[in-house]
DNA sequence: TATACGATCACCT
DNA sequence: GGTGATCGTATAC
């Protein structure tokens, strides 16, 4: 008997990590509110970063303070700033040790879309998340939360939700830079056709 | 201490 | 299509 709501555990997050990307489309992101509201939306498009080899990885040059959270035990989450900005959301994989995490990029709202709204300057239902810096500001996700843990925090985890087996297509991933081989492996994955993916209209990677 | 730049976004032409 | 915002981090000096 599988509960209504079942978070997804440790051995989840613990493998391959293209796996772990892949699987997680279609699962339910969920953020509990210090007040007890919660938001939540279905992941729709991931991206991988694996190892010190993936020169797109923030741990292709080391471990560094920053970094090190990718290299703790599968379900962490690794949250950074960036362009001064915004935050983006990972969940750590694979083995402790070995620096690897997914991307959420963007997720399709279903509880709390009025919260979201306004953490989001009342921009419309398809501009709520469609990018991994706007779901982290819809969700009110920030630094406080790197490096908890999916598995038992209560303020941030991912629960069971995948109904059938969904189309997934795959491209290269978004933003990287770098040399070719970075730039062209075909590490993002989204749910096709859904209208929360982002850069909607735009050719793939 | 100084500098360059990034796993983005919103707004512009 | 292009670009400015805005600052933590890594790296160089």
């Amino acid at each position: 008997m599988v509960s209504e709501h079942m978070r997804l555990g440790r051995e989840f997050y613990q493998r391959d990590t293209l796996t772990v990307a892949k699987e997680l489309l279609g699962q339910r992101l969920v953020r509990m509110m210090d007040d007890g509201q919660r938001l939540a939306g279905i992941i729709v498009e991931t991206e991988a970063y694996i190892g010190e080899d993936d020169q797109a990885c923030h741990a292709s040059h080391g471990r560094t303070p920053r970094n090190t959270v990718m290299y703790g035990p599968a379900g962490l989450a690794y949250i950074y700033f960036i362009y001064g900005m915004y935050y983006c959301l990972n969940v750590v994989t694979e083995q402790e040790g070995f620096p690897a995490a997914v991307l959420i990029r963007a997720i399709e709202p279903t509880e709390g879309i009025a919260r979201m709204q306004a953490h989001r300057q009342g921009r419309p239902l398809h501009e709520l998340t469609n990018g991994p810096g706007k779901l982290c500001q819809a969700l009110a996700i920030d630094r406080s939360l790197n490096g908890c843990d999916l598995c038992t925090s209560p303020w941030l985890f991912i629960e069971l939700a995948r109904q059938d087996e969904p189309l997934i297509a795959a491209s290269r991933r978004v933003g990287v830079r770098g040399d070719t081989l970075a730039r062209e492996r075909p590490w993002r994955f989204f749910l096709l056709h859904n209208p929360f993916v982002s850069h909607q209209g735009r050719a793939p990677g």
